[in-house]
Formats: C-alpha cells, structure tokens, sequence
RNA sequence: GGGCGCGUAGCUCAGUGGUAGAGCUCUCGCCUUACAAGCGAGCGGUCGCAGGUUCGAUACCUGUCGCGCCCA
C-alpha cells in the first residue's frame, strides 16, 4: 500500500504515459492471439489521420470513444488488436510539401543525389524532380507522424504502438497494387478514355466523393442561333463554350420547339451547323426552354453527348485555358480571340464579340447558382477527356449497386440511423469510382505499355508487374523483356504516368493494417475486422470504397460494426477544423484540464452526434479525477486493502450498496456492449457521487472502529473502489490506474472487466435508499437553519412507511453518527418518509 | 427538391404510455480531520406548435414550424 499524502493530477500524464511505454499494457499478443478462438480477439480498422493536417479537439474526441471501446474489450480479456496509421500519401501531403519548402514537382526533371531543399521557401516554387520530391514527402510526413504519436499518447490511446502503419509505405504499395491487379484480372477495374471532372489548379482528374457543390455568382446569356426561320435563342450561363456547341436539346413534351427537332441551327459567330435534338433532361422552365450541349459544359452535357451520340468539340485543356488550336469543323478566325484564354476572360471576350455581332440579347441577366468543386480546390471544375482508371462501383449498374447495399445491412451501424447515409450514396452514385490521379505522391499503377513504332503507348496490351515483384514504380522500374534504355523510345515501353487516389489505398486500411500482404496468418485471425471507427463526414468516400474492396476480394464486409462519431463543433454549431479558423488545439486543453478531464468530456458526447465544445465542461470532468483521488487515498486510509473479502461485509447498509453497485455494473457492461460508452460513464458517474455523498459519509465513523462492523465497511468500500475504478478506467485511464497502483499489482487496464457475482448477493439497495432519504432531510434542517452540517441535533423523528421503518433501522447507527443525532426514532406514518429535526442547542460560547 | 437527425430548465443533455430529470450556471449557507479544486440546500420547464390514438401523451401517429447534416 503506497498512498500519497497528497495525491494530485498534476503530471500523471507524463508518469504514466513513461509506464505503459515501458510495460506496454497494451501489446497486442500475437501468437495467444493466433490460438485463441476468434471471438476472443477484438480487431479494430483505426483511421489513419492525415499526417499533413493538424490534429483538432474533435479528433481528440472521437479517437478517444475508439479508445474507450477497445479498453473496454481488453478488460474483457479479449486481445485487442488497435494499430494506428497515418495517411501519408495523397495530395494533402503534396501541398504541405509545396509550402513548407517552396518547391513543385517536375517529373521531367532528373534526380539530384545531393539535393537540400532551401531553408526557407523562396518568392518561386523550386522545380524538383519526382523523385526528391516524392523523398521530402516522406522526410517531412516522418516528422510530422512523430508529433502525432506524442499527442496520441498524452491523449492516452491504448494503441499497440509497434503496429504502426503508412498508406506510402512499401507494405501499403504493394497491398494497393496486388489489390488493383486482383480488380483488374476480375475485370473490377478498368481503364477509359472518357469525359472526366478535372481540377485546373491541381490538374487531376478527381472522382464524385471529392465533389462540393457550392454557390458562385453567374449571368444567363440570351444568344441567337440562326435557324432557317430565324432566330433561335437559348439560354447560357457558359457562352464561352460556344465553339464547343454540338446540339441544341429541348424536351421531348416541349411545344415550342415540336418544329425544330430534326433539324439544324447554326452556331451564332462560327456559323457551325448544329442540330436540334429531343431529351427528357432538358428542362423547359430553365431559361428558353432550350440549352446548348458542349462538350464538355457540365455532367448533363456528358449524358447528352454519350445518349445522342454526338461529336466531340473539346475546346478546354489540361490548364484550364482554350485549347490553341479549334476542333475540327470550326473556324480557326473568331476561335483565335479566345486561344490561350482562362474560361473568365474568354467569357469576356466572348460577350463582347456577340454583342457586336448582334447576337447576345439584351444583357446578361446575373443569377447565383451551384457550381461543382473539387472539395479542396478553388476553382469550378472542368470536364476534360482524359484516359483514366476506375473501379466499378455500382455507379453504372444495377445488380452491383444491390449487391453494395446489401453488404451495408450486414453492418452493424451505431448509431443505426447512419446506414441511411451510406444507403443514399450508393443508390445515387452516377458513375464508376475514378482511382487515378495525374499526381506524384501517391501509389503508382503496377503498369507499362508498350509503344508502337510512332512511339504510341498500345493501351490494349498493357504490361502488369508481376505480384511477387511488388511494390514497383513503373517509372523507375523496367517491366520484363525491356531495358531501360527502351524506355519512351518507338518500339519500346512507357509508364503509366498516374498514381491511385488516397482513397484507393486508405481503403485498404483493414488489409494493410491486418497483414493481408505480410502476415497471412494474422490476417486471418482478425479480418473481417470488429470495428471501424469514423465519422459521418467520410461515410461515402472511406467507408464506402473500404466495402467495395472488401466485396470484391473476399465477398464480405470488412468489419462486423461501423461506430460513427459526431463532430466537435463551435458555439455557432459549425463544424471545427482548421480552416474555418474555429479549431482547438488539443495540447492547450489537455494540459490546462489533463487528459482525463478531457476524455470525460469526450465520452459526453454519444456515438454520431455532434457536440459544442465548451471548456467550461472540462473543469467537471476535472473534478471527478481528483476526486477519485481523494476518495481512494480516503478508503485505502481506512484500512480498506486488496485483500478485503466480500464475506466480511455483514452490515445491511454496505450489502445494500454492493447490491446497487451490482445493478450499476449489469447496467454499465449492457451499454458498452452496445457501444454507447456515454450511458455507461452516465451511470457509473451517478452511482459514484451518490458513492462519495451518502454513502461514505454514512460509514465513515463505524469504518474508524476495528470491530467486526468496521470491517465489513472496509471491506465494502474495497470492494466498492475496486469495481468502480474498473468501470471508469476505459474512459479516465490516468486517475485510475493511479489509485489502481497505491493497493493493486498489475495495471488496471489489464484487470478483469467487473461482473456483478465478484459482489456478494442478498443486499438490499432499498436500506441505501432510505438512509440517503433520512440523511438528506436532517442536512437540509441544518441548511435552512444555516448551521454546520456537524451541528449536533438532538432529537430526529423519522416518519416513514411501515414497510419502510426496517430500512432506515437497519442504518440507525450511521444515521445517528452521520448526523449527529443525539436520539433517532423511527415510527410507522402514513405519508412519505418525512424527518422532523430539532437542533440541540448550542452552547453560548462554543 | 429527396433523405436523415434534432427541438425538454439560462446552457449542455438524459428520459419514460402513469406526479418532469442530471450536470453546469445562478442564489443562500457551511472551514466538515478524503477532498474549500470541497460539502449542503434552493431557484428554475404548459417537454417547438396543432390535431389524433388512449382512462391518461413530453413519449405513439399525422400534420406543421424551426435548426443541423448529407445528397440532388
């Protein structure tokens, strides 16, 4: 026994946080793993954070509910498999990388060897090689994954940290690409040379999860086509794509324009002949009726053209501006006003060229409207044709999409509600899942193609890396039967130039964490996984695609439950996070209110919903550590040990308390299996309190004798410490294995979940009850008549039910000590219990 | 426009077909030998609104208003 005299918060972190670093509590034991049955491991598919980013109180919160559930199952006995990974590749690491050392990527740029990147970023972007590009990603993301592992440890997570994972790792790599090599030979993945939202800053393509829809300012411009009965006018808030125009489209139904369908217009300016065509998408309210198709304006234009066959007349590149030269068919003269344009200036010129053509009508009429973005990009997206790999997710068929749903209700969501966002996404998705991305820092695609005697990549004949050569990089790797030299030379091979989206690789997670690539025996024996942990923001994007692989590869789903946390969000209800300026920084908070305070907090906030942040909240979660503190330097004084058996407790009062601690336990162990840890801590704290109130405060004087009576509120209060720290010991880690190590061996996240038959049966809670009842009166009598609550009082009439007049005798001698009541009576009454309290008078001079 | 969730005390949130709950805040009181970073007591709500089911609705049903999120 080894209890301080005063015991203190200040520092726990740092000294326990040394301790399991030293005795790792929370190893994951591999090979008792691998013997035990199934159902004795608990595996959990933790979210790599984006080491690019920065850690906010929301992910405080919703790693600790993670945290919470798998120390939960490690006191069941369960092994508990809890890696941690850092998504490291992707283009949020590309852009850190950007700025931090102000330098761009050039893959035509040769490796320097003895590169060092400028101590501060200059006014220009340095222009580097992919490689060194792609080294100070790793370099930097090392560096900020070590900051990232000290915050999680503060934060306490019971993280096996020897199983950390990378999504760049060359474990990751390899996993990523034998994984599209298995979609591709099952004919999953494809390659299509197809219409394409592109991003123009990052110029990459980028797939429907990473789309934002968001309010921009825009004009209708009424122009003229000239039809052979005169003008027809539409509507368009993208007249610069006028050379782009393929088709007039109307509604089927559309009266007005019943005379034209068949025939032809010709384009206002460049006098194209154009021709009228009927579909159900056209929208006869929406400005005249009748709208322009160009390829490729918006993702209406892509269904038009594909459905009605039209010609293609791309006039937007790579970079966004015109194109230089015009497609075929259209004249090159008005074209070379807008050649080398943006879309904005090109609009312009535009305007000005129908306006002295006589062709815009009136004056373009401002309108605001939704207008798609790349979620981290900042200007509107184009529709560029680009040849790119996708995975088929549904978006395109029927029979997958069921089957994808399907997999959804094999999941068990928590909260419930949250299917239905998984649900709506699949049944709404308009097209495969596009994985390639015209970046650097990403895993590259285990292909080659061949190139033809005019040094034209065959992309019919691709070469795939063998699976036992994994990970490659094509672009530095040489495919079998070539020689480097033969690379980009007629006659020889070329890389694919792309890299797979984060996504295609985080949704691996299960995989790459479980050792699917390396460790086949493991892999078994904890896939499909018991938990993914998330929040509701990336249920389409990493929760979805983490299905569709699963699906395909191993006809399951990756994990038995789906535990979606909520946002912390501002006072304003706005979601925290970096950019909207509104994000707490974690370390302040947990150092201000230590880091059980703050996992207090967390817990507060119930699977899926959102939660303000308050600080004001931290300081109760504060309270209740240091006052497990005080309670357990107080009981262990008393002479309560470790060894204190449960057939000492004698008395009615310290049965009655076991007795309801047994519920507590029965109530708190139901919660948590249903992964509601908020309603486990609610009645865990609320049995405490009334712990420390009444109940102590009842034994406390029959607990200082050392009688058989004392002893058994010894015992009770042993027993009742030790349940209780274990309780609170998956959600307040620090305090409790504090006052765990001043009595107990061994590390209380290690103890044995309680269970209500460690407590002895046959108690009565009802005798808590009354007593509390009996103790609450006499205290509020000394309240109003503003005394000391060790005011002695000289005669106390109990009137209670006749039922009820045992109960309160069964505590007569703790009620007569806790209230220093010279004379208790109880006596039968008819209403309900009711104390009439008479003060003993005080002596003048006291 | 479609889907989902939420409206209960000043704030954050529980809750149940049978007399409205907790914590925080606020007010009053108490130095009580575990804890004044504590303890005791008190103030505070026609449970968003309107119908319906029911002996009885804050809870179940319908509608409606407001807020939030997701998707068009």
């Amino acid at each position: 026994m080894d209890v301080p005299e005063k015991p203190t918060l200040d520092g726990i972190e740092e000294k326990w946080t040394a301790r399991w670093a030293e005795v790792d509590p929370y190893a994951f034991d591999r090979a008792a793993a691998l013997t035990a049955p199934r159902e004795q491991v608990y595996s959990i598919d933790t979210p790599p954070p984006t080491a690019s980013g920065s850690l906010h109180v929301g992910h405080v919160f919703s790693y600790t509910h993670t945290d919470i559930v798998a120390r939960y199952q490690r006191m069941l006995g369960k092994h508990v498999f809890y890696p941690m990974g850092w998504d490291d590749n992707g283009l949020p690491t590309e852009r850190r990388v950007q700025n931090y050392y102000g330098v761009r990527c050039d893959p035509s740029l040769p490796y320097d060897e003895g590169f060092q990147p400028p101590e501060k970023p200059g006014k220009d972007q340095l222009p580097i090689s992919r490689r060194n590009f792609v080294e100070l990603c790793e370099q930097l993301t090392a560096v900020d994954e070590a900051a990232f592992e000290e915050l999680w440890r503060r934060v306490g997570l019971s993280v096996d940290w020897s199983n950390v994972y990378r999504t760049i790792s060359a474990s990751s790599r390899a996993t990523a690409q034998r994984m599209f090599l298995h979609n591709l030979a099952r004919g999953e993945a494809y390659a299509q040379e197809a219409p394409t939202l592109w991003d123009v800053t990052f110029r990459t393509a980028v797939a429907q999860a990473e789309l934002e829809d968001r309010e921009r300012p825009g004009a209708y411009h009424r122009i003229s086509f000239h039809g052979p009965a005169g003008p027809v006018f539409i509507e368009t808030t993208r007249p610069e794509l006028l050379p782009a125009c393929v088709a007039l489209v109307a509604h089927p139904d559309d009266e007005r324009y019943q005379p034209l369908f068949g025939s032809t217009v010709r384009t206002p300016l460049f006098d194209v002949e154009v021709p009228v065509v009927a579909h159900r998408l056209a929208e006869p309210d929406k400005g005249s009726g009748i709208a322009m198709i160009c390829t490729f304006g918006d993702l209406n234009d892509v269904t038009w053209w594909r459905e009605l066959q039209l010609p293609t007349r791309a006039i937007v590149g790579w970079d966004g501006r015109v194109l230089a030269d015009p497609p075929a068919g259209v004249p090159a003269g008005p074209y070379a006003e807008l050649a080398g344009k943006t879309a904005f200036s090109a609009q312009q010129r535009i305007v000005e060229m129908l306006r002295e053509s006589g062709d815009l009508d009136g004056d373009p009429r401002p309108i605001t409207h939704q207008v798609k973005f790349f979620e981290k990009g900042e200007r509107p997206l184009e529709i560029v044709t680009t040849r790119q790999w996708y995975i088929r997710n549904g978006g395109r068929d029927a029979d997958t999409r069921a089957a994808l749903v399907a997999r959804g209700r094999e999941i068990h969501w928590v909260p419930e509600h949250m299917r239905h966002r998984y649900e709506n996404w699949v049944e709404g998705l308009n097209g495969d899942w596009l994985i390639s991305r015209q970046r650097f820092f990403g895993v590259p695609f285990p292909v080659w193609y061949p190139l033809d005697e005019a040094g034209e990549p065959v992309f019919d004949q691709p070469i795939l890396a063998p699976e036992e050569s994994l990970p490659v990089d094509p672009s530095s790797d040489v495919p079998a039967g070539y020689t480097e030299e033969q690379r980009g030379v007629p006659g020889g091979f070329a890389a694919d130039p792309d890299v797979m989206d984060t996504w295609a690789t985080s949704s691996l997670s299960p995989q790459v964490a479980s050792g699917w690539d390396t460790d086949p025996e493991l892999f078994a024996h904890v896939f499909p996984m018991d938990l993914r942990p998330q929040a509701h923001d990336i249920i389409r994007t990493w929760l979805f695609s983490t299905v569709v692989r699963s699906h395909y590869e191993f006809g399951a789903v990756p994990w038995s439950h789906a535990a979606i946390s909520g946002f912390v969000v501002d006072p304003d209800r706005k979601k925290m996070s970096k950019s909207k300026g509104n994000a707490t920084t974690p370390i302040d908070v947990l150092e201000k209110y230590g880091t059980d305070a703050v996992r207090w907090r967390a817990a507060g906030a119930r699977p899926g919903a959102d939660s303000p942040f308050d600080e004001a909240q931290m300081k109760v979660g504060r309270r209740l550590a240091i006052k497990l503190l005080n309670v357990g330097k107080f009981v262990l004084g008393l002479g309560a040990s470790a060894s204190s058996s449960a057939d000492l407790v004698t008395e009615p009062l310290d049965q009655a308390l076991l007795a309801r601690l047994g519920v507590v336990v029965a109530e708190a162990t139901a919660a948590l299996d249903a992964y509601n840890y908020t309603r486990a801590l609610e009645v865990t704290e609320a049995f405490f309190w009334q712990f420390c109130d009444d109940h102590v405060e009842l034994v406390k004087t029959r607990a200082y004798g050392s009688d058989e009576a004392a002893a058994s509120a010894q015992a009770a209060l042993a027993l009742a410490l030790s349940v209780q720290l274990r309780l609170f010991a998956p959600v307040l880690p620090f305090v409790t294995e504090e006052v765990w190590s001043w009595w107990q061996t061994g590390s209380v996240h290690r103890a044995p979940w309680p269970v209500a038959g460690e407590l002895p049966s046959g108690g009565d809670p009802a005798v808590l009850l009354a007593a509390a009842e009996t103790l609450a009166a006499v205290r509020k009598a000394k309240s109003e008549a503003q005394v000391s609550m060790r005011a002695d009082v000289a005669t106390a009439t109990v009137h209670a039910p006749a039922d009820r007049v045992p109960l309160v005798e069964a505590a007569r001698v703790d009620l007569e000590n806790a209230g220093r009541i010279a004379t208790l009576s109880v006596v039968p009454g008819d209403g309900p219990l009711t104390v009439d309290v008479e003060l003993a008078e005080t002596p003048p001079d006291a």
